[in-house]
RNA sequence: GGCGCAUUCGUCUAGAGGCCUAGGACACAUCCCUCUCAAGGAUGAGAUCAGGGGUUCGAAUCCCCUAUGCGCUACCA
């Protein structure tokens, strides 16, 4: 299927991939996707002094990550380049100057301290802030420092549809001259936005909302330069469990810093696809594929949505869970050898790490569960420490413990074989042997073995352990006990 | 301050005039399963659809006002 959807993704390399940033960059990857047309990336490089080494490869690393792939942009190139707009300068100026030629931008001189004292004087009137158009008709022309401003008409309304709000206007009046040029010779992104757009034959523009209000203004520039404008569609913006725009004290922001902490991609990506889109009343999994097959702009939400990880960590528990267990074996061991510390286990034996994992599968919400302190450390670690109350269970005392497990060790220490089913077939008649309830048996033993009171099941948890490890801890328990 | 956008269970959402005494999911509670923890199953609590006016035989759905939240108001994007 040929489509005219070409769709962008514009991220300024100012900082690292922001899941909201990714958020907006998947919803135009689904679009185009769905409708077979082309994702863009354009890297929008304009603010030298924020530009930061190293910030465009996190951006292109996160989209990777989560399985967007582009069509033109860094590294692959494509037919409208260069797609870094630090390399476009030249398009710009000359943009600018047939806008001030033919009378619709102008040069202004004023410096930065004027700007500052009117904008100061605005707010103590408290006017409206604005640039007060002192250069508009003062027919400058370039000079060190200047920069070209947009003359914006003084009446008049701009109105556009957005496809997903719907009829929206701006009285023209309340615009300001703003700046199209600045004065290190690099374009703002109103002016390098429009025009880029424009020559890379962009067809929709789908953004966060926060630029809605500056959607007039590009429209007006489209205008000026005889451009047809795109369709617009603004995104809801995703916010903190406290209703703030998520930022770095809410946690992760970092598409990375998800990936690093064991979350699946396909996990993210059917996460971050909710957040803002429905299909309907109740389906919530979806593979990359079923995304692309349903997704349209008509389903997006118009209303910013709240970041739940709680959500996340059950969706990924999920998507965990339905990993073949070679597939979590292969995803869950790099976490396991770089979670567990350098005093637990080195170096980490590959056979005995591939028996512990799939006791920890349906029980992990991220792969960097595999090592955490209360899943496998035990398995690793001969010191295990712990509270020797917890061997003795509620309806039983201190001596009844120890001679329950003194039975249990002697019974142990006979067998030939060790697996689970051995020591589950000696086990269960033993509890009833002695006059005890399994569960509490098998309590003691789990701590004696693990140091905790909450494991996999025992049997697989004993033979993964081996019969001289939990012999060897089973006396150590009753020894606390003496 | 001005302008703009938004407003359905704590959260994500379904809902495009009668199907809604508002559905699903996360989280929560109880129960079942069970060697613990998970997972799974069942049940429950939880939203007078921000508030107030209209329009209509009938409104969560349309209109207006108010409130609240958010965004923009930079030589940042």
């Amino acid at each position: 299927m040929t489509s005219s959807v070409r769709v962008r993704y514009a991220p300024s390399p100012t900082g690292f991939p922001h899941v909201g940033n990714i958020r907006t960059a998947f919803f135009n990857w689904l679009f185009a996707r769905h409708c077979g047309g082309k994702f863009i990336v354009r890297v929008e490089d304009t603010d030298v002094a924020r530009t930061v080494q190293g910030a465009l490869e996190g951006i292109l690393e996160g989209l990777r990550w989560l399985g967007i792939d582009w069509d033109e942009g860094p590294e692959v190139g494509g037919d409208f380049g260069p797609y870094v707009q630090s390399k476009r300068l030249a398009i710009y100026h000359g943009m600018a100057n047939d806008l001030v030629q033919n009378g619709n931008a102008y040069y202004c001189h004023c410096p930065s301290e004027r700007l500052e004292a009117i904008r100061a004087a605005q707010t103590a009137a408290k006017q409206p802030p604005g640039y007060d158009r002192h250069c508009r008709d003062l027919g400058l022309g370039p000079e060190p420092g200047a920069v070209i401003r947009y003359k914006m008409p003084l009446s008049g309304r701009t109105a556009f549809n957005d496809l997903i709000r719907g009829e929206v206007s701006f009285d023209n009046a309340v615009l300001d001259d703003f700046v199209l040029l600045k004065s290190d010779g690099y374009p703002t992104y109103h002016l390098a936005n429009v025009i880029d757009d424009h020559l890379m034959q962009i067809s929709h523009v789908m953004r966060a909302e926060e630029w809605l209000s500056s959607t007039p203004k590009h429209l007006l520039l489209y205008n000026s330069f005889g451009y047809t404008p795109p369709t617009f569609a603004h995104l809801p913006i995703i916010l903190g469990p406290d209703r703030a725009k998520l930022s770095k004290r809410h946690g992760a922001v970092s598409i990375l810093e998800y990936r690093d902490k064991g979350y699946l991609p396909e996990a993210m990506a059917n996460f971050l696809a909710l957040l803002g889109w429905a299909y309907d009343d109740k389906t919530e999994i979806f593979s990359i594929k079923e995304l692309i097959e349903n997704f349209t702009i008509e389903r997006v939400s118009q209303t910013a949505a709240i970041f739940n990880a709680d959500k996340l960590d059950w969706m990924n528990g999920g998507y965990i869970r339905r990993l073949t267990s070679d597939d979590f074996l292969a995803r869950a061991l790099p976490f396991m050898k770089k979670g567990l510390p350098e005093e637990v286990a080195r170096p980490l034996d590959n056979d005995y790490v591939k028996k512990v994992l799939p006791l920890v599968h349906e029980r992990a919400k991220t792969l960097a569960d595999v090592a955490s302190m209360e899943s496998t450390w035990f398995f690793f670690n001969d010191n295990i420490e712990y509270d020797a109350a917890l061997l003795i269970d509620k309806k039983m005392d201190r001596r009844q413990t120890l001679d329950m497990l003194e039975t249990a060790c002697a019974r142990l220490e006979v067998l030939e074989a060790f697996d689970a089913a051995t020591l589950e077939a000696l086990l269960r008649p033993l509890a009833d042997e002695i006059g005890v309830k399994a569960g509490q048996l098998f309590g003691a033993i789990r701590t004696a073995v693990t140091g905790l009171t909450a494991t996999p099941p025992l049997f697989q948890t004993m033979e993964v352990l081996g019969k001289t490890t939990c012999l060897d801890r089973i006396g150590k328990a009753i020894g606390k006990l003496r």
